[in-house]
DNA sequence: TCTTTCTTTGTAATATTATAACATATTTTG
DNA sequence: CAAAATATGTTATAATATTACAAAGAAAGA
């Protein structure tokens, strides 16, 4: 599976990326308007997880207006739909790796240069779903973030 | 497994739960001190997840100083040891439920009624070590929270 | 088209969570 | 005891996030 943790055609896949939410708001007959397209632009673009007042910052740079719940709105409507995701443990977001696909993310974050990876894992199995099986529990989303060293860090140099 | 969805003795599962990070602080010759002990208890009692500023709350009552970094330090210690766990999602604390052994804690959080029970999963194994693995990233510690209703509130009422 | 309704945006104020920095006190170690 | 390490006291502030309400714009029905 691809983690991310190479190189790749970044502007194709921006472009990509915008296109393909743009195409799935007008499916679902929602609005895709500049400061949401813009937001998941610049997710994209950073390609890692971005704090809201990175993202304001760059909003207002390109002459949004720039009060928190501008980002706060915008990242809300990009996660709501699946096209971004929080990373709890970065209080940051970060662009879907997987746009339009239904799917239960799971992230490795590299504590050294804060790279994130977005995975896929099995909602439905797995020994946390047994777990909540047994007890009665019901599943309705999960996060799954796991920090540590990525394959680049663990190379280039001893920490 | 136990969850922590069903009734308990609470008044021995405290008093445990004290002596048992009692003692290992003494192993491990690091000093439970007043604070450290009493942030324990509270989260022990409460036995839910709660904000720093909720047990900074606590402690202006009970006597003790009452700036944020009173509460972060001990709890920090108490995350540190593996006493207190931190709930990303909520951005809250809870007490460990087994407490003194080393484990990877999972949590199941009901959206309802804000309960959260720890649980364990398998960290060398499952579909997220195969993915980590495949990819060559190494994982030292994974957040797994997982949200929905728990047993109680499934059958207690229609949402 | 009109007008009603729903959705989105603008804006100010504030709430919540968390840390930095530095002085002082206490405990442990040699 | 002196030195070093650890823990606490305190002020200030940083970083993250939400509430509330007014105004503008888009969509839907008559």
């Amino acid at each position: 599976m691809n983690l991310g943790f190479h190189k790749h055609d970044h502007a194709a896949c921006i472009s990509e990326g915008v296109a393909r939410a743009d195409a799935l708001c007008v499916e679902e007959g929602v609005q895709f308007t500049p400061v949401r397209k813009r937001v998941l632009e610049l997710l994209l673009q950073a390609h890692r997880a971005m704090g809201a007042y990175q993202i304001l910052d760059q909003l207002r740079e390109d002459g949004f207006k720039h009060q928190p719940p501008v980002a706060y709105r915008a990242l809300d409507f990009l996660v709501a739909r699946g096209f971004a995701h929080k990373i709890e443990k970065l209080s940051a977001f970060i662009a879907c790796a997987n746009l339009g696909l239904h799917h239960s993310p799971a992230f490795l974050i590299c504590r050294r240069c804060a790279s994130v990876a977005e995975t896929r894992v099995d909602e439905t199995s797995g020994p946390l779903s047994d777990v909540a099986n047994s007890a009665g529990f019901v599943i309705e989303k999960a996060v799954i973030e796991a920090e540590g060293i990525c394959p680049n860090c663990l190379t280039d140099q001893p920490e």
